[in-house]
DNA sequence: TTGACATATGCCGATATGGGAATATATATT
DNA sequence: AATATATATTCCCATATCGGCATATGTCAA
């Protein structure tokens, strides 16, 4: 077996950096396609292919005016993906509590010298 | 070009099921490679590969004891995913309220019937 | 209808993948 | 030293990728 498609799941469509930062700019308000491929400085087939596999995981939505498509991000299919990254929050938390607690030991032992 | 390896960040690391997998079980606690196979049911080879790629985007920190390989879940590494689907929070609270909305106009028009 | 514009699709090549099987490496035990 | 145990690495294969380029599809305008 080779690696997972692309389209299998919102985990592999964000994986690619490219798709993250059409999300990102499609996040705040619909755009469409030739105004992606000028902000992001892409060609335009990159960019449509690209919205093809990020459509085909519902991380957007399309709407047909005239001979332009309007593409905007559907933020709900990035929820799972927060949903579990969430699961280890409270874990860096205490990592980064225990790296506190050590500076502040050792500054503690400097102070006594 | 192809695609990006793996390994060039954790966003394509995490693409992987089995990796996902492998961060939940050791999230809580380390553990032996030996312990993840017999757990997770997978090949030896296949969850030394999976833990190789994890290593190499800094996912997991390993400590050896004897002959065996303690591998744990360093949470901090998945911090910067969580970041950056958090940004999309409020667009997917915003989408369902209007859902919610729209379900409760839709119930008070059934009301008046 | 013809032509211009906006987007999508097809084909190509180079590359990395994940699983399976075999084998190598490292450490412990006797 | 020889053997057993725990883990890592290598090789192979089928597959999907992304970018570039050319081309197809769909829609508007004259």
């Amino acid at each position: 077996m080779a690696r997972a498609a692309t389209t299998s799941d919102a985990f592999n469509a964000v994986a690619e950096p490219r798709r993250r930062d059409i999300l990102n700019y499609l996040a705040s308000e619909e755009r469409a396609v030739g105004d992606i491929v000028v902000s992001l400085g892409m060609e335009q087939p990159s960019v449509s292919k690209h919205l093809g596999v990020l459509r085909r995981v519902g991380l957007v939505r399309v709407r047909r005016h005239g001979r332009q498509m309007f593409y905007r991000t559907n933020a709900e299919a990035i929820r799972p993906l927060h949903e579990w990254t969430k699961t280890f929050e409270r874990l860096w938390q205490h990592q980064l509590n225990r790296v506190k607690e050590r500076a502040e030991a050792k500054q503690k032992a400097l102070d006594k010298m």
